[in-house]
RNA sequence: GCGGGGAUGGCCCAGCCCGGUAAGGCGAUGGAUUGCUAAUCCAUUGUUCGGAAGAACUCGGGGGUUCAAAUCCCCCUCCCCGCGCCA
């Protein structure tokens, strides 16, 4: 969420990000908080004035009493207070709640070099690496060649827990595995932590994170438990230091996420229905920083060059991607897209997603940095995919097909699963 | 699920029985002083509004009683220990 005080002292700067933007239902909005914080000052300056009348009152009362003199008329005037006081308690209230979730929902002051644009046809491209495969056979699509692989089984799947779930089995396993562990190795040698956080949050928490009223219907919540599954590991790792001052000598913090993640979301996406792109569960291997406001900007740099090197390393073809104003969401003040080359699309595609969130979650998070008896200031949170597995086993799937319907796994990968080289069909 | 104990400022902890400005310690920051890996002393060290002076708020959350609630009453949440059940 924004800060209050930036729409205080330099609305300016809020309007144009939401001009930027064209949001017109924002705009209107902000407008709206800067009236409500405006009464919300005034009259809380009042109530202030008496609180305070009631505060002397009850002294001077308690005085009397000690001094065993007549206090009735002061008691008089001290029955009269609570009831004005609760009036305007009532309408501050009221005004500070209209505030705060005006405030949420107002989106993050976007970076100036975020490009206008409507839909992801408009993000811009900033640099493409690999070569990009020519096949002289017709590939499969990966979910076919899954099955003819006998490594996948989205029918019985189906049959237990209905579409967007799948059996993986076989070599498809150890192959996930290792892009997870071939990750987790990565990152580790860069200096990051790994974390494997809680599968489930409270709705406390959970809010924290992410606004969960246009989240609500792509989370799966545990029955008769205040208990919702995660959608990604940045969202427990985000909300581990919760309501935290953390030491600025310790900064930056970086860790390297790894959960499986659940998603209610699903729907019609195109070619290739039946697979992995899209599922309700899948494994990621996610980065995340917490560092100092100055040094957030350098962080998201380093976050997607760590994600272009693990893509480099397994050689597949991929382009980075600046996300334009109409794709970029309401949490990020800068994202960039890896896109992974689809030879049978012909196009990239989405396998990871970086986001500089600058102070926006944190400050819903309430998570400060500094000295304790110093100045705090709200500190700056990054995420980035390492590796969603599901997603880069499409991409190796399809650019690393064969003839004959086996898959090479990309070399990188083989010391984490007893150097196979090749998946091969299963004879039958 | 049952029984017991808890939640107080960045951390530890007192206050609660018996209502009247939230004590002390640790850590941190600033200063003073002295040379002995440092010690000692002083000050500051929750949030908000305000240019400032100042004031208000703050004891897990929400109600209530009262002129006045950390303290009394009611409801709720979470944490810890033990038992039970279980991977």
């Amino acid at each position: 969420m924004l800060d209050i005080k930036l729409i205080r002292e330099n609305p300016d700067i809020a309007r144009k990000d939401l001009e930027k933007r064209q949001d017109r239902e924002k705009m209107k909005l902000l407008e709206e908080i800067i009236g409500w914080d405006t009464e919300w000052r005034s009259l809380s300056e009042q109530l202030n004035a008496d609180r305070h009348r009631r505060n002397v009152v009850s002294r001077e009362i308690s005085d009397l009493k000690k001094e065993e003199k007549d206090a009735t008329a002061l008691m008089k005037e001290a029955a009269e207070l609570p009831e004005r006081i609760k009036q305007q308690e009532e309408r501050v209230d009221e005004l500070r709640k209209m505030i705060d979730l005006g405030l949420m929902r107002l989106p993050n002051i976007l970076h100036e070099s975020v490009p206008i644009g409507k839909d992801d046809s408009d993000n811009v491209e900033e640099r493409r690496w690999g070569e990009i495969r020519e096949f002289d056979f017709d590939l499969k699509p990966h979910g076919e060649l899954m099955e003819s692989l006998g490594i996948a089984d989205f029918e019985r799947a189906r049959k237990i827990a209905g579409t967007g779930f799948v059996f993986m089995m076989g070599d498809l396993v150890l192959l996930d595995q290792a892009l997870i562990n071939f990750a987790l190795e990565y990152l580790q040698e860069q200096g990051y932590t790994p974390v494997e956080p809680p599968f489930a949050m409270r709705r406390r928490a959970y809010e924290g994170v992410t606004d969960l009223s246009d989240f609500e219907d792509v989370m799966y919540k545990l029955e008769e438990e205040d208990l919702y599954l995660i959608a990604t590991s940045e969202h427990p790792v985000a909300a581990m230091y919760m309501d935290e001052i953390i030491d600025e000598d310790i900064l930056p913090l970086k860790y390297v996420g790894l959960s499986t993640n659940f998603r209610k979301e699903i729907g019609a996406h195109g070619l290739d229905t039946k697979g992995l792109f899209r599922m309700h569960q899948f494994n990621k291997v996610e980065q995340f920083i917490f560092c100092k406001p100055e040094d957030s900007w350098k962080h998201h740099e380093e976050l997607i060059s760590n994600a272009e090197a693990l893509f480099q390393m397994m050689k597949i073809p991929y382009r980075i991607v600046n996300d334009c104003t109409g794709d970029i969401g309401t949490v990020a003040a800068k994202k960039y897209d890896l896109e992974a080359w689809s030879p049978r699309q012909k196009k990239y595609q989405e396998v990871v997603s970086c986001s500089n969130c600058t102070d926006y979650q944190a400050r819903r998070l309430n998570i400060r940095c500094g000295k304790v008896g110093g100045e705090k200031r709200t500190l700056h949170t990054l995420n980035s995919t390492a590796i969603a597995t599901s997603r880069a086993l499409v991409a190796i799937l399809e650019n690393n097909q064969n003839p004959d319907g086996s898959v090479t796994i990309p070399e990188v990968l083989r010391p984490f699963m007893n150097n196979l080289e090749t998946i091969e069909p299963k004879k039958q």
